[in-house]
DNA sequence: ATGAAAGCGCTAACAT
DNA sequence: ATGTTAGCGCTTTCAT
């Protein structure tokens, strides 16, 4: 029919019959079955993005810088949950291909055979995000975390502490939190130093799991002088606690978290961490499923470059201990 | 052909053909259309959920609570958020239902004529959740905000708080928020009270903007005995910067927030606040559209009560101010 | 500028 | 237990 021109604004079609179609098709309520139509025309507007989680502050900043550039766009982003398991982002990932999208975006470059298997053969681009460290399947846009790991361990370093104890989560699956903590022990093992004591925690509130970790650790380690914590959340509980304790931060301890959320602008001081550039990172796998990339549509591979922020809780050179 | 009943497990076939079939699916890493499926059968498993964001603690949990029913069914939640912006609703509705889901799941039960008109229009079971002030257009559940409020005031001047301020969102299009702002006047009315001062504000770290918020309020404002929050976030922003500046709460200023939120957890004494039940309505709502509610699968109408949770912020009766 | 017809890849109903 | 057939509601192409 004519009608399906007008309701696509295509060919030519007089106002007059525009009209009548547009105003039939209001007062009757219509909404088109898109089921149809993508059948017909072999299109989806719709980007799958499959993340681990929505619980944390990352990914929902991350699902953020997507939605802004795709809302310039005909495309909609479709999101699927994996909560780091691996057998359930295989069974997203088929229900998503199976709805034929027109691109996927998917956090981290570790996956199972079959979740290769299915990316790979998906004839569509596909972004895997927020990791660099790995092979893609076809383009990746993330941050090193080895690297962040790394570079935040000499800063430690270079400011002068040296027993230091790491607290993390116990998340198998998390590759990216693994990485950091590998990228972390090398930078201190070029200094000849090892991480003195370690703690790992799993579920529960973070901020609160930061807290007890820390007392923890300290009643154990007494003579740590500094605490790198996986994520900004569980180190802002430490330095809560620490606060509380009177303890002398970051003179006589130090404390470092990752991520760089918005929430630690509102602690009574400033917790150093690393951003992960997590708005930029939803932002260019967008515009390159969108193929508004200027790097391109296809094998693209784009590190970003993540921020350190010293904060109050690392010593500056001039500060003594 | 007999590979469409091998693929759904339907009909009679022999375990050989079964088998053959499954092996050459997967060699072959045939992913089944959805689309033409979905148009052959009329029938989509899919379940259209509507929020207003994903950057605060609340919706995310909402959504952890639809997924864990909707994973023992053969439904997948697929969502879309507002930003609170109707137009917005109006879009992503309408995408939505292009696709023709087995049901929605909207939160708030204020949306435009034209949203309306869809939902009532679209012949699928819809629950409007979160809110139940207000004319449902299938099935509701959720709390009433009005009443929390109520209850809050009450709650605080049973404590002995007369001079009281409100710290909260400036979102016109937060209507929960409005109704426990409005709830809130309203319990204070009947011990023939008033707000003595209030604020609001947008956008920003909730944590620093109630850490802001509540050091501007008390410098104009010092006479206040209480600040209630329309959020557990800046309601602990206010919390740190109270303890920091070693004001004595509850003793001489009382605090509350709204929502339960876990993290409310890690600070170092709690805050006052209402449970929003927030998994317990996303359960439920899910359980409406999979039909395995005892309470039916249309029509429904479900009030939860929030538990008033008194923390370290409000005077107990025997505490002296 | 509009209409007619084929067909997208499945499912459902009916053969065999 | 397996094969056959007619659509599902659109888009596309070709005709008028």
């Amino acid at each position: 029919m004519t009608v399906s021109r007008v309701l696509r604004n295509r060919g030519d079609v007089s106002k007059a019959t525009r009209e009548k179609v547009l105003s039939a098709a209001k007062a009757l309520g219509y909404v088109p079955n898109k089921i149809a139509g993508a059948l017909a025309s072999q299109r989806v507007n719709l980007v799958g993005v499959i993340i681990p989680s929505l619980s944390n502050m990352v990914f929902p900043e991350v699902l953020a810088g997507i939605s802004a550039v795709l809302d310039e766009t005909p495309l909609q982003p479709v999101v699927g949950v994996t909560n780091y398991r691996p057998e359930k982002e295989e069974r997203v990932l088929y229900e998503m291909l199976s709805w034929r999208p027109s691109g996927v975006i998917i956090a981290g470059v570790e996956h199972s055979a079959a979740s290769r298997a299915m990316l790979e053969n998906a004839g569509i681009p596909i972004v895997e995000i927020m990791d660099v460290d790995g092979e893609p399947v076809d383009s990746m846009v993330g941050i090193s975390h080895r690297r962040a790991g790394l570079e935040m361990a000499r800063a430690i370093i270079a400011a002068g502490y040296s027993r230091i104890g790491f607290l993390g989560t116990k998340m198998p699956d998390d590759h990216r939190a693994r990485k950091r903590m590998e990228g972390f022990e090398e930078g201190l093992a070029e200094a000849g130093l090892a991480l003195e004591d370690r703690e790992f925690y799993s579920g529960g509130s973070a901020l609160l799991k930061g807290r007890e970790m820390t007392e923890a650790m300290l009643a154990r380690s007494p003579d740590l002088d500094f605490l790198y914590y996986s994520n900004d959340m569980i180190g802002a509980g430490g330095l809560l606690w620490c606060l509380e304790k009177g303890i002398d931060v970051p003179g006589r301890l130090g404390l470092a978290g990752f991520n760089g959320v918005e929430l630690l602008d509102g602690l009574p001081c400033q917790l150093a961490t690393m951003d992960a550039c997590r708005r930029e990172i939803g932002r260019k796998a967008a515009e390159i499923i969108a193929g508004t990339a200027p790097e391109g549509a296809a094998g693209v591979r784009l590190e970003l470059t993540p921020r350190l922020e010293l904060g109050d809780t690392i010593r500056k050179p001039g500060q003594t201990a």
